[in-house]
DNA sequence: TTGAAAGCGCTAACAT
DNA sequence: ATGTTAGCGCTTTCAA
């Protein structure tokens, strides 16, 4: 491999002039510029990241801390991943992957400065990685909000917002009782911020709205959906609005409303808490909310940049959801109350 | 952060023996040792990656180039994805995660030396990034072959044995007319290997054993899975087996043949080619031949570790499939040939 | 506009 | 069993 002495040399200039033509950190005239990008290629030269990152502190890397376990959300997951992954190459890093269940891989790759930022994912409310990261050199981005985001960077949907705005689409559509089918019983059991949140919202929304709203979790199997409706349906008869709030139970939750003879979009009015793309992927198009992934995890790469250039204060930033009117809704028992 | 300096200082010895405390490389009295990893813990301290790399010329990172792309079968990738990080930190390696689009990446990777090594998943037939890394300085390892394995290293699932195997056990369980149900129609175009070699099984085992082989491209959508449905009932009214190559269109499919009437486990066979926990998770258990997707990953690390060690040379790892029989398949017409 | 040279923090050959 | 020291390849002051 050759070295930055060897380029200098094949250019006739000095080590630091090359250095300076790559990192654009002072002028050179033109001349000089073309002879050494000319040795550059000539020589297929390209600058060892460890000598760099031992000079510069700097890596170009960033972490990124994702649930990798099989089974849950897994193309939501993938989604947020692909946001990270382009956006960090925007900003020309690349992404050394960590897994939830690997708590040391933090202090291994902060301390050992194997990168310049973090983004973790899937924050849980008492998330005993955030400490850690908190004490960490390098910013770091939640995807997800701890109980306490104080002096962190958090972002994520306003699923609050999303809870309430799902309440108050079916209440003005003229729905009255409604329900939630949720998050499987693990996600709740480790409190994991965006179901709580969701939950939250609904709740107060009904409340305000004068509503009924039940609350299933739901296991993501089909029987598990099944069970969940069976439930729903068996204590809360007249339900005829839904909110599911989990992607790989929806196509099962629908058909078991099918199995019953219920028709979505007519007896029951369904909305989903969803990628737009998977709303769309249903046995009918999707009311939904979208939950932008991709989006996000972009996101989370923009403000951990701009936290490593400037010196940014940490900020946590919520989305606001957006609901789109497809074909698993209609006006309830009440009618239109606009 | 503190440095090797310091942590000798502490210790009251010289920074080689920190470092060889910390490699192994050479032996150690037990009292220094002890001194040396007191002062370790008493400072915190961890060894600079970057300036480790550049000492050694090892970064203990390798690189995992994988499809990022949302859509096709994104929970069997993560699985691979996991099978090689877990694996991976066995060795005492951290994974750099890159995207399929990002062929400059192997550049970069490679030539910066930012990795030990490199696994590279969804091969194609004629596979743009294999002269990339054939002509790298760092070993890799592919997940799924190209046209020309020659003095590459390669694993997968045996998919032309697989074809063979499910077409040889519905022979032997009495059926004479059999279809395949498989890649979207962009994998195929891509000439994808594990598509076309499966099918290649098929076909030849299919003529020794003297059975009707048809082929189904199948798009991943729902309708797309029924239109490949309608149109094999259609022309080939007397299949009495099916084979399934495409996770995604799987429950598709039995959704369709339910819908029409076509009891899956008696009036027809199907033979599922998918991860068991995919097979499980279907509206019935289906017998299925396994791709073993996370022990693909696995034995991808352990390969492009040995060949990093010792100068192993360059070898192909195809797994046999193993078919297990559960609730989606029965003796067709010709009943038991055994 | 360019060059010289002092590190960055570690490993490993060479000594003892 | 341990210490000394010369790099590894780059960035960045300091000088010109």
């Amino acid at each position: 491999m050759a070295t930055i002495d060897d380029v200098a040399k094949a250019a006739g200039v000095s080590t630091s002039t090359v250095s300076y033509v790559l990192s654009g950190k002072r002028p050179i005239s033109a001349p000089t510029r073309a002879r050494v990008e000319r040795a550059i290629d000539k020589l297929g030269y390209r600058p060892h990241a460890g000598a760099r990152a031992l000079a510069s502190a700097r890596t170009n890397v960033i972490a990124l801390m994702a649930p990798l376990r099989v089974g849950v959300n897994v193309p939501v997951i993938m989604q947020f991943v692909a946001g990270v992954v382009t956006r960090a190459r925007d900003f020309d890093h690349d992404v050394l992957l960590l897994t939830q269940d690997d708590v040391s891989g933090l202090d291994r790759v902060t301390g050992g400065s194997m990168v310049d930022a973090l983004v973790m994912m899937d924050i849980e409310a008492d998330d005993p990685r955030v400490p850690l990261v908190a004490a960490a050199k390098q910013p770091t981005v939640l995807i997800g909000l701890p109980q306490d985001p104080e002096g962190l960077s958090c972002v994520d949907l306003d699923f609050e917002a999303a809870g309430r705005l799902a309440v108050r689409h079916l209440a003005r559509t003229g729905h009255t009782d409604v329900a939630l089918i949720g998050s499987p019983p693990e996600v709740l059991q480790r409190h994991t911020s965006y179901a709580e949140r969701l939950m939250r919202g609904l709740r107060s929304q009904a409340t305000s709205s004068g509503l009924t709203a039940r609350v299933e979790a739901c296991d993501s199997s089909p029987s598990g959906a099944s069970a969940a409706v069976d439930t729903l349906l068996a204590t809360a008869p007249d339900t005829t609005g839904i909110i599911v709030h989990n992607e790989a139970a929806l196509p099962h939750v629908l058909s078991r409303l099918a199995e019953r003879g219920i028709v979505v979009g007519a007896d029951m009015s369904v909305i989903a808490v969803c990628p737009t793309d998977v709303a769309l992927s249903q046995r009918i198009p999707m009311t939904s909310i979208d939950l932008p992934a991709e989006d996000i995890g972009k996101v989370a790469v923009d403000m951990v940049m701009a936290r490593l250039e400037g010196d940014h204060p940490s900020e946590t930033r919520l989305l606001s959801p957006v609901l789109t009117e497809r074909e698993s809704s209609a006006y309830g028992p009440a009618g239109a109350l606009d």
